[in-house]
DNA sequence: GGCCGCCCTGAGCAGAATGCGCAATGAAGG
DNA sequence: CCTTCATTGCGCATTCTGCTCAGGGCGGCC
């Protein structure tokens, strides 16, 4: 879909105060609450705004770390069932088939350094898995910025 | 922060159908509305509930391509510098401080393959990075899927 | 030039939700 | 027993939403 300015000054709007109403966004916009209605039914209806929920953030929760772990899967079972039986773990938060020398790339939520240990038995123990190598992030500088590449497809 | 699964279930209800209003919840969760609200408003508070904003999905907008690069930094600058210089490429959606390796995991999307070089030369192209390894998402399974975990945690 | 579709506009209205305050209740812990 | 804190039910004024409608501006198309 194609994205205006106007989407992206809607966005960054509810974005940056998420008290936002439709209109009183319309009113700092200058432009009819109907407007901006449609706007937002318009990129929900075609994905632009994938969701628009209350977003848990493991950190805050008690799972501070984060680890990529890099998976080499049995592939008798294909990569389907492989991501169906890492969705059973809740600490798996992402699961991704990657290019490269692994098949999959799994974002995992652990309580420690330790605990990602445990996590990572869980998910050796599916027998989905033949090996895993992991990268730890230390220090997470920013993500989920998704809103300065919207505003990058408005401009063109 | 502790949460119980009164928390895990309002959380759950407004994901679940985002036009769910305070007084709604409160309603199927059998529990009074200044308790719903006092529950977002602590969860919120405490950094639980990280954001509640539209999501844009670059998908949708005409950035299907996800890949994963891992950069190994210009030691001078220090990790923190090379984040900013990061930061002001919209196409860059996340970087953390990696174990491993590498430095930097940069987490990036591009409207195609061979855009996804282009998006690589200007990462290079800041004088922050040395060495680039990417890679390609083929296949997104799941993401985002914090809410499960949320659930763990409110269980115990 | 004239027609058409699309989007934005301003307006109105009924219904619903919110923000706020309050006193009472209940459970937990010292 | 007393204190503390979360929860509860209630009410009120204000605000927002969902919906509808006719009118106007604009570009594309014949």
């Amino acid at each position: 879909m194609r994205v205006d300015e106007l989407d992206a000054k809607i966005v960054r709007l509810f974005t940056e105060e998420q008290r936002m109403s439709v209109l009183e966004a319309s009113r700092i916009l200058k432009v009819a609450r109907a407007t901006v209605q449609a706007r937002l039914d318009r990129m929900t209806a075609n994905g632009v705004i994938a969701h628009w929920v209350p977003q848990p953030e493991p950190r805050a929760f008690g799972f501070p770390v984060v680890a990529f772990c890099f998976l080499t899967i049995n592939q008798d079972l294909g990569h389907d069932a492989v991501s169906r039986a890492l969705a059973a773990i809740p600490e798996v938060i992402e699961v991704h088939t990657v290019s490269g020398d692994s098949d999959l790339m799994a974002r995992v939520a652990a309580r420690s350094n330790s605990d990602l240990q445990r996590v990572l038995d869980i998910i050796m123990a599916t027998k989905a898995v033949v090996r895993s190598s992991s990268v730890i992030a230390l220090n997470t500088h920013f993500e989920g910025r998704t809103l300065p590449l919207l505003e990058a497809a408005a401009r063109g």
